[in-house]
DNA sequence: CTTAATTGTTAAGCAAGCTTAACTTTGTTC
DNA sequence: GAACAAAGTTAAGCTTGCTTAACAATTAAG
């Protein structure tokens, strides 16, 4: 049986896994959903039992194949209804994340599809994350990198953002920063790790933890 | 601590104890939810230490004004969301309410208010029922009886349906009647308390357990 | 290699929200 | 008003999804 519980190991276990291109550690997965790693190793021999995880003790988890079509299936309707709460009720891009996270859960599949009818089957998500299709495929992401990783005097695109922290959004807000605009590497700074981009025309400085957090594509260079 | 199960119940309580203006009886709640009379007891007692329910063995389970409260705020959201599935995404009247049933526990206030204004205020839901204000108070529904009752030769406005099952809504559907549909009482046929009605200049025969269900105005008599 | 630190697992226990079975109160009928 | 039926309550127990504490395996350092 699915529940809101197995539901949000299943994504959590999903974006780890495929995070790292390896098995999902206990650890990462307790701290993510903020639950005690016990609980993790659990959870871990249920969903092994139901088929939908292949666990072995001490050696991490992962998906099968059953797994991840139900995980891509609650990241399909958490990502319509962010697109759709921001589209038709004007939230902000900020907002939309932690209704999202609960409105994942308890949406019909007859639902679920007729919000995506009436976006017209939208590939990306207000932050840039790709929409499952109801076939299991993913549309294709761009090539990206941090921009932590970015290099001086490029120029890069702004192509999607973590969306887990609303204080970011709300400070990117602040500094001027949307999907899809353009940044110029300025300057990249030893000392703190932070970076000097050039957007709209304005120098800004983003430190180390907000560029972790970004994700560019290049676009001159 | 608000959950799931403590909404439905606050609002199981409120419909039956404001239908009968008395006490909502175990039983009755126990019906309705399909969920043992033992587990009702149980509960009571519980709503009762948090102040949101008056509970007297064997006398029968009341709101508080606080239960009531909470109660309102639930039928609020689960009403809002009937209209707003309706008028944006275009479900069927006879879709809405199983939805709406669980999207209800999920929402934010803020969520909430979004789809009130987004509305514009509305003060019914697709099945003729009031939609609770932000505030508590519950716009006035007009005069209604139950078509059952309803007298020969009189004339009646359609103004609410019981929206619990699907199939009656359905069946409206198929018969041509909705909401505001006029319908004269043609004759109330004693055998099977069957009552035939003239709709759209078509004579119609409806069932008790049809008849039961729908709550008309007198416009004509 | 041995030891220590980190990571992961098992065991025991708890709260919520149910169930069934046994019992008690209330209501109904004669 | 006695006897029975119906309604309601209590008790015991179950499952889910957690917790903390004790223990085991793995990994990292020296
Ligand atoms: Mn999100
Ligand atoms: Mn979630
Ligand atoms: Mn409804
Ligand atoms: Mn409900």
């Amino acid at each position: 049986m699915s529940t809101i519980s197995k539901e949000n190991y299943l994504k959590a276990i999903f974006s780890y896994s495929t995070e790292l291109d390896n098995n999902a550690s206990t650890t990462m997965i307790a701290n993510h959903l903020s639950i005690s790693s016990s609980a993790i190793s659990d959870m871990a021999k249920k969903l092994s039992k139901e088929g939908l995880v292949k666990y072995e003790k001490y050696k991490g988890i992962m998906l099968t194949p059953h797994g991840e079509k139900a995980a891509l299936k609650v990241i399909r309707r958490h990502r319509l209804w962010e697109l759709f709460l921001m589209n038709v009720l004007g939230l902000d891009w900020s907002e939309v994340h932690n209704e999202a996270e609960k409105l994942e859960h308890y949406s019909t599949d007859f639902l679920i599809d007729k919000i995506d009818e009436y976006l017209g089957h939208p590939d990306f998500d207000p932050h840039g994350h790709p929409i499952p299709k109801k076939n299991g495929s993913i549309p294709e992401i761009p090539n990206v990198i941090l921009l932590a990783e970015a290099e001086t005097n490029n120029k890069y695109e702004l192509i999607s953002v973590n969306d887990k922290e609303s204080e970011l959004i709300n400070f990117l807000k602040k500094v001027g920063l949307k999907l899809n605009s353009k940044l110029e590497i300025v300057d990249k700074l030893d000392y703190d790790n932070s970076i000097s981009v050039r957007v709209n025309k304005k120098n800004i400085t983003l430190s180390k933890k907000v560029s972790d957090n970004l994700f560019v594509r290049l676009i001159e260079g």
